[in-house]
This record gives structure tokens, sequence and C-alpha cells, in this order.
DNA sequence: AATTTTCCCAACCGCTTCCTA
DNA sequence: GTAGGAAGCGGTTGGGAAAAT
């Protein structure tokens, strides 16, 4: 037994595409569309897979694709994403026009991990300039990797956000909740009725009642730019442009950094965010460990 | 100059989620 | 409600290029 092939292997081309196959496939993906994947080499007339010409499609032959050296500031800006965000590289490739997921791993594999765990400890250094780009060798990696604090994500769709009171924006802004939104302080409650809800510095009542657990599409609000809102910080103080797009943008720098520094009652034992991830991609079913 | 080692990245694999009948 | 197919995603691999010996 086993898992069904996504398709017959045998007398299928594999390995590097040639120009032809390009040729072909992205005349056939001009005229045609996207999707249908399974379909479309019998139709385009190409001995490939139909995962392997979405794949040659999206990470190569699509249009605006950009090739070239990654910037220190989308450098920059992959650290801070992937901080926040973990592995999640299709979301991280979401913030940076013409870059796919599969660039960004490998830039991240190849270039950025080995720095930022060179720098782990090294305060004050934001800018990627000042990171020095080590004599990778293998070898070296491999110990690091196995000596370091290695963090395996989990292939889950990221659908649900805690949003604390004072990243709340205005009432316009709440319109973009949704009906699914549940009040933190609702969940935390459930939670320690019903479980041994393990926390040391947080309960519920320190839990503003404005504080949501909401559903979110974030890459659908990440890519949007044409919804226009102020973002105001904790203080109320305007800190953002004026669209979700450069909210997401500016919000690593302005919000995520005193999310974690500053700390909200409720987010100060919260600086693991792989902890909170795990929580709200449990829905719930996962103890939050609060240290 | 030849050989070996290391690095990089395109492509593959398998799992999860989404969609639809 | 659910089963099956399609699509999406992240981890891993293989091979060519570059660097080191």
């Amino acid at each position: 037994m086993g898992r069904k092939p996504c398709c017959e292997k045998e007398g299928l081309n594999r390995g590097a595409w040639s120009t032809m196959e390009d040729k072909i496939l992205a005349d056939y993906v001009k005229i045609h569309g996207e999707g249908k994947w399974r379909d479309l080499p019998q139709r385009a007339g190409l001995k490939r897979c139909g995962k392997s010409c979405r794949l040659r499609w999206l990470n190569y032959l699509r249009p605006n694709i950009r090739r070239g050296n990654i910037s220190t500031d989308e450098e920059d800006l992959i650290v801070r994403l992937h901080k926040l965000l973990g592995n999640r590289w299709a979301l991280i490739a979401g913030r940076l026009p013409g870059r796919t997921d599969n660039e960004i791993k490998n830039y991240w594999n190849t270039n950025l991990r080995k720095r930022v765990l060179d720098n782990i400890g090294i305060k004050g250094q934001s800018s990627s300039e000042e990171l020095v780009k080590p004599a990778t060798k293998r070898t070296q990696l491999t110990a690091q990797q196995s000596s370091g604090h290695v963090i395996r994500t989990k292939a889950v769709r990221c659908s649900k956000v805690a949003i604390p009171s004072w990243l709340l924006l205005d009432d316009q802004d709440k319109n973009i909740i949704g009906q699914n939104s549940v009040p933190l302080k609702e969940i935390l409650s459930d939670q320690s009725k019903s479980r041994s809800f393990s926390s040391s510095t947080t309960t519920s009542e320190n839990v503003n009642s404005s504080d949501f657990l909401i559903d979110f599409d974030f890459g659908k609000v990440l890519m949007s730019d044409d919804i226009d809102h102020q973002a105001k910080d904790r203080t109320g103080k305007s800190i953002g442009p004026s669209s979700v797009d450069q909210i997401a943008r500016c919000s690593f720098d302005d919000i995520y950094d005193p999310y974690l520094l500053v700390g909200d009652p409720f987010y100060q034992g919260l600086d693991d965010l792989d902890e909170i991830s795990c929580f709200l991609n449990s829905g719930g079913e996962d103890q939050l460990v609060i240290n």
C-alpha cells in the first residue's frame, strides 16, 4: 500500500527543464491561464508531472519574477518576517514582490540562517550590513544545528491571530475582524475552567476584554493595497502609513519590536512566538505554556 | 592542471489544507 | 457530513559551479 502517486512517473522527464519545455509551458499558461495543473502536461504536450509544471511556472516562468541578488532591505525584511512567522516561506514571499517562496527558503538556508544564529545574543544589530558573513563550512553548520535550538514548524495555515487591544485601531478597523472573532478573555477563561492552564504570569483577569482572537487570512490582508486605515500604537499615536499593506510593512519595526520589548501584561510572558503559534494552530487543544 | 570539497539552487517529495460533488 | 481529488506548502535532495587543495 502507500500513497497514490500524483501522476504516472514512467515516461516523464525529470530534472532540469529545457528551454523548449519552458516555452511550451509558458505559452500554454499564457493562453489558458493557471490551474488544472494535473491535466496541463497532457494538454500542453509536456512529459512532466503536473506538480513539476506548477512549480516551474511559479518559481521561474511567471511574469514579474525578480531574479538576481537579494538587496539588504529585502534581507532585513526576510529576517524580521522570519522572526515573526517562522518557516512560513509563502507568507514571507508574499511580502517581497517578485520573490518566490522557494527562493527565499533557499536564501535563508544558505545565507541568513547561519548569520542569524551567529548573531543570537548580540543585541542592537538590526542592520544586515553589520552581520558579517562567516566563512561557512558545512561541518560548522551541522554542528550548530545540532547544538542550537532548531525549531521545526508544521505545515499549517496561519488562520488565527491574537490582536491585543492596543493594536486594535478605531471602530472602522474593527470591521475587518469579522464575525468569528472571539475575545481572548473568553477563550482563556474557558481554558482555565476546562484544563490546568499553565501560566505563571498570566490570568484571564489581566487580559483586556478587547483583545481578540480572530480568524485571519494573513496572506490576503498583507497583499491588500486597497484598504485604507491608519495604524496607531498603544498610546494612540499614529505609527503607520495609510494602508493595511503599509501597516504590515511598518509593523515589524513599530509593532513587533515593542510587542516583545515593552510587553503588554498579556504578552509579557509570551515572547516565544512558537508557543503562541502552537496554541493558535491547535485551536486551543494544546496547552499554552507561559514561562 | 587535476582532483576533491563545498556551496548554491532548481526540482522533487510527501504531507496538509482546500474545494467540491 | 464526508470522501476524493487538486492545490499549496515546507523539507530535502541532486547536480552543476565555484573554491580549495
